[in-house]
RNA sequence: GCCCACAUAGCUCAGUCGGUAGAGCACGUCAUUGGUAAUGACGAGGUCACCGGUUCAAUUCCGGUUGUGGGCUCCA
């Protein structure tokens, strides 16, 4: 048995072939022994107990570490199963990865289990944990692992085996009386565990396949120790209080009913959101370069026939009949803005044409996916398409994603991008997808932005660039999209008449950049915690007179206020100033005016800023200007001081 | 669509191991005229989501429907 050598930090190290990690740390010079939870030898993972059979530079992996959380969740979804197996004997396991912020495991019980089991099932756990268990691992042949599997009755794991390519060394991780086919790797002992916690269970299909059978998911995460865990429940309890499900019913900005189920109703507030959105949205549409124009919602089913829709997006699609002739409510609007174009001739000196839609779209969504403004069955879209020449396409992109960025930045976003390539159901020619992911690829290079690319995630007609906005909370969100199009041109028969008078087909980009206006709206809710900028609060000033002695003074003030086209209320019921003083806080109004004896005197009016920031007292005029330099500036709330 | 859970006053929620229900806030009336996050009293308000079944009796138990919530390919 021969020496190896492990170079750590540059250090050789030397080991006995097949022995384990553990017995050379005793004698090594490094810090924070107690925190590493395995090693990289030249990229491979290993865990401390287990044997090492190759020399080579060593990087250690510690608990502090992303890595080293994401080895403790694994193995603590190993306790749970553990834990499971304990209470319910007969239960069948499946896989039990860690996730972003935790981990879960997949089971197929005998019987049904809700939430209130989660309890017994962490207690369980906590008693495993206490055991200080070690995590030991070993190998089979692939034969012999089967048999124990089938005679285990475990019909996943034997599917699982037999999915693994035949030369994969087969890895079994046992502590205590639990053993289960794992990679690794492990913590070294259950012990480490200190901190867990099991957060839902939910429905799962074996493989996410839903032609599958439906297996229970039991999520949890677990910490080191007790503080990082607390700080994550804290966050979860944060992302609660700013649901925008709660906050637009609170604020009165939106509801859902019964009757249309995935069907958003705006009211007062929210439209007034909407439209403010909107207004700064066509302002920098039209800088840009754009026109705008709308389409029906309702069309020949003809139509969705020739653009591919009635083949490849059917499911998704609501329809109807008129006159006996059968129609479709329009999922996207694009189809149309090729009719329009089609309407004429067009030259090369036309491009680009960039031609923008906010269009009320439909589209079916299965009813278990509903959820609140993210997930509708019915949106404004953003839309815009540009029609260019091929020679066009970088320019264009480029274009568009900056515009993507001005107006992100106004709203203190942060976000990532996405290139998605060809899907399994789509049209056009392995050419043309080629030459599109390729226009979008240099456009990204040129501008030097990073992005991720994202497999088969295309729209049926093109490869896209998606933008992931990334609220306060760390959540992503789908938002911009950029899809290059080179089969509708085709399908529509879309022409220009080029430079020498020949005939041509033109390119289409589809884009948006808010990408759906209830999602956004839903994501700045969230974002600002209903606490709007001045510019899109729905309600930015009201007025409070202390006594109704002031009562007129205050109506003067209001008016005021009013005709200088602020959204202004007056709050002159016979109430105390401070239960005013709360409601107008509880509604997040940015200015709160309060005018008394003393306001009167002086001409002044005292002024609060949303979130106990008292600004004192004002002229009336100061307020205004001070308000539109604010409107004007469309100034996030973080950004004042 | 599928799995699990939930559905009680406008809102947030108690409650009934089967005998037709309660609080706080909001709303109305009255009193109070109060200086920066809740003045007090009184009052009105519910076929306990909907449809069936079991029962002398169902908001409660059972089944179905609708809606809502947490999930549904991050490789053992």
């Amino acid at each position: 048995m021969g020496n190896l050598t492990l170079s750590i930090d540059g250090t050789n190290v030397e080991l006995e072939s097949g022995r384990s990690f553990t017995s050379v740390l005793a004698g090594l010079s490094i810090g924070n022994k107690e925190k590493i939870l395995g090693l990289y030898i030249d990229g491979t993972l290993y865990d401390l107990h287990q044997p090492i059979g190759t020399g080579g530079t060593v990087r250690l992996v510690y608990a502090d570490t992303d890595e080293g959380l994401g080895i403790l969740r694994h193995s603590t979804s190993h306790i749970m199963a553990q834990a499971v197996r304990h209470l319910f004997p007969d239960v069948k396991l499946a896989i039990g990865p860690s996730i972003k912020d935790g981990y879960y495991y997949d089971f197929d019980f005998t019987e049904p289990i809700s939430s209130h089991d989660l309890e017994r099932i962490e207690e369980e756990m906590y008693k495993i944990v206490e055991e200080d268990q070690r995590f030991e691992r070993f190998t089979k042949p692939r034969e012999e692992a089967l048999q124990l599997f089938k005679k285990e009755n475990e019909p996943y794991k034997v599917e699982l085996i037999e999915d693994l390519p035949d030369e994969r060394e087969l890895s079994f991780y046992k502590n205590g009386d639990f053993v289960d086919l794992c990679r690794g790797p492990h913590i070294p002992s259950t012990g480490y565990a200190k901190a867990l916690k099991l957060l839902s269970i939910a429905g799962a299909y074996w493989r996410g396949d839903e032609r599958n059978p439906m297996l229970t998911r039991i999520y949890g995460t677990s910490f080191f120790n007790a503080k990082p865990l607390k700080g994550y429940l804290n966050r979860i309890e944060e992302a609660k209080r700013r649901d925008h499900r709660k906050l637009g019913k609170q604020l009165e900005l939106f509801s859902f009913h019964e009757e249309g189920p995935g069907f958003a109703f705006w009211l007062p507030k929210g439209m007034v959101l909407k439209n403010k959105l909107m207004e700064f949205w066509r302002e920098e549409h039209e800088k840009a370069g754009y026109v705008e124009v709308q389409t029906p919602i309702i069309l020949k089913k003809d139509l969705w026939v020739q653009s591919g829709h009635w083949e490849n997006y059917r499911e998704n699609m609501y329809t109807t009949e008129i006159d006996g002739t059968p129609f479709a409510i329009k999922p996207m609007n694009c189809p149309g803005g090729m009719l329009i174009y089609k309407e004429k001739i067009h030259s090369y000196r036309d491009f680009p044409m960039r031609v923008g839609e906010v269009g009320l779209v439909h589209r079916h969504e299965k009813s278990g996916v509903l959820h609140g403004l993210f997930r509708v069955r019915s949106f404004t879209q953003d839309d815009a398409h540009i029609f260019m020449l091929p020679s066009q396409i970088k320019e264009e992109i480029i274009r568009v994603i900056r515009l993507t960025e001005r107006i992100y930045s106004v709203f203190g976003f942060s976000y990532h991008l996405e290139l998605s390539t060809r899907p399994d159901k789509s049209i056009g020619t392995d050419e043309m997808w080629e030459l599109a992911t390729g226009g979008l690829e240099e456009a990204l290079t040129e501008i030097g932005i990073e992005y991720e690319i994202s497999p088969k995630e295309g729209a049926f007609y093109g490869p896209k660039i998606d933008f992931h906005l990334e609220d306060c909370l760390g959540r992503l969100h789908q938002c911009a999209t950029i899809q290059l199009d080179m089969s509708f041109p085709e399908r529509f028969d879309l022409t220009y008449i080029d430079q020498d008078g020949s005939e041509k087909r033109p390119v289409v980009i589809h884009r948006t950049v808010l990408g759906s206006l209830e999602r956004f709206i839903g994501i700045l809710i969230e974002h600002y915690a209903g606490r709007f900028p001045l510019w899109l609060a729905p309600v930015q000033i009201v007025v409070l007179p202390i006594t109704r002695d002031h009562s007129e003074h205050a109506s003067f003030v209001y008016e005021r206020l009013k005709s200088e086209s602020f959204r202004v209320e007056l709050d002159d019921r016979n109430e105390k100033l401070g239960y005013k003083m709360r409601e107008a806080e509880v509604a997040k109004v940015p200015y709160i005016v309060v005018i008394g004896a003393k306001e009167i005197e002086a001409s002044t009016v005292s002024v609060r800023k949303s979130g106990k920031k008292d600004l004192g007292s004002m002229k009336l005029d100061e307020l205004v200007s001070l308000m539109e330099d604010e409107i004007t500036a469309r100034s996030r709330p973080d950004e004042l001081k």
